[in-house]
DNA sequence: GATGTGACTGACC
DNA sequence: TGGTCAGCCACAT
């Protein structure tokens, strides 16, 4: 929303909107802003997300549900802990029932 | 100013 | 049925 920052900022925005408990694939997040196939870009962002420690990045997953991204956390494990400690089920770094945690921005913001 | 890279996705062989 | 290829845009060097 702020025009000092670059879509980096919406991005966020965005996780940091993620419910707990639930979670998010990049291309939902491109898609809802606006590039839905610059899913790569929303992964580049999380990865400046480091930056912003409120930032759930562990919320976000690949489409499939895959913990994709822990090996950028603290350690690889820390993911799956963040993500079990909301009562997501993980299991081989995949997010079981990935369907039913998932959490479309473009469906539940207006 | 150009080139390379990346936590992805969808389509093709 | 599964693996591989190319596209996508923004940021860093």
């Amino acid at each position: 929303m702020s025009q000092r920052s670059s879509f980096f900022q919406d991005v966020y925005e965005v996780v940091m909107l993620i419910p707990e408990g639930r979670v998010t694939s990049y291309g939902a997040i491109g898609k809802y802003l606006g590039m839905p196939s610059s899913a790569r870009m929303v992964g580049w962002a999380m990865n400046a997300s480091h930056t912003l420690p409120k930032v759930p990045a562990h919320r976000v997953v690949n489409r499939v549900g895959v913990l994709t991204g822990k090996h950028f956390f603290e350690t690889p494990s820390r993911m799956q802990e963040l993500l079990e400690a909301e009562n997501i089920k993980v299991d081989n770094d995949q997010i079981q029932r990935f369907e039913y945690f998932f959490w479309d921005p473009v469906k539940e913001l207006p």
